[in-house]
DNA sequence: CCTAAAAAGATAGAAAATGTCTTTTTAGGG
DNA sequence: CCCTAAAAAGACATTTTCTATCTTTTTAGG
């Protein structure tokens, strides 16, 4: 349960490679691609999903590739993760209220919200450049 | 992401309602499914993993049924959500440290240690008796 | 223009989620 | 010893999500 899925996983592989690499150089898809050991393909829709986001820019053609959109300091990985895989949602309940017709009385749904709170804490607290640290 | 199922959700709405119930009776799967409205066939499969974990205590044949397995403040949430839903594991690499070949040099395995803990603990810190608590 | 690179969209196979149906086992009661 | 009630077990079916891949389009440099 609560498991991250691939796309997630290699989301985090190439943003935390990206954040290692020259801040203001940037990296072509092929090559985090082949670092990370992600297919490209893939990668590249992740990257697309980033690029909405503004957690990297994109520079399409010639000399072309990616940079981070901030500094990493400035990106935590709850950013990276909710990018590719929506909000942290423990149950459906907590995302829309009105799902849970049970609101008014359920007693698990405060539970949710704690887990949710919890998990959304501990990502907000790690940023790019932590994960990007050599050592 | 890190979303319950329906199985997770019928599996806490159905044992909730047992803890409910006067806990020395059994009760019919049928009246379960009927009062928490969930198809039945598929609470039955649930209750089968309750009662193999000792969840419930279950009786065949005339006058059989299901009865809580333990008194209702003596089991967690954890206990249902991962008898259905299965260990909680936000990351592969923190069920299987083997599948996690960075392991060693991860900055994020630790992160995800994390997660798993809040979210075990936050669950195990709630028992059916509080839940099943009318008001 | 020509080439390099990302963006966008269509497609496709595999796996998981969500049930359903049938058959089997167990137990009680006449 | 049968008959019925109920759960257990297993096979099957549908839908959705995941995990990609492929093709075409757009953008930009030289």
């Amino acid at each position: 349960m609560m498991e991250l899925t691939r796309k997630g996983e290699y989301a985090i592989r190439g943003i935390v490679y990206l954040a290692g690499r020259p801040i203001d150089k940037v990296c072509l898809l092929s090559d985090i691609a082949a670092a990370v050991d992600v297919p490209p393909t893939f990668l590249a829709k992740i990257f697309q999903q980033f690029s909405k986001m503004g957690l990297v820019k994109s520079f399409r053609g010639t000399g072309g590739g990616f940079m981070l959109g901030r500094p990493p300091e400035k990106i935590t990985l709850l950013e990276v993760v909710e990018a590719v895989e929506g909000p942290i949602i423990p149950n459906r309940c907590v995302g829309t209220p009105a799902d849970c017709e049970r609101s008014g009385t359920c007693n698990v749904h405060p539970v949710w919200m704690r887990v949710q709170e919890e998990v959304r804490g501990a990502l907000a607290g790690v940023t790019l450049k932590e994960l990007a640290a050599e050592e």
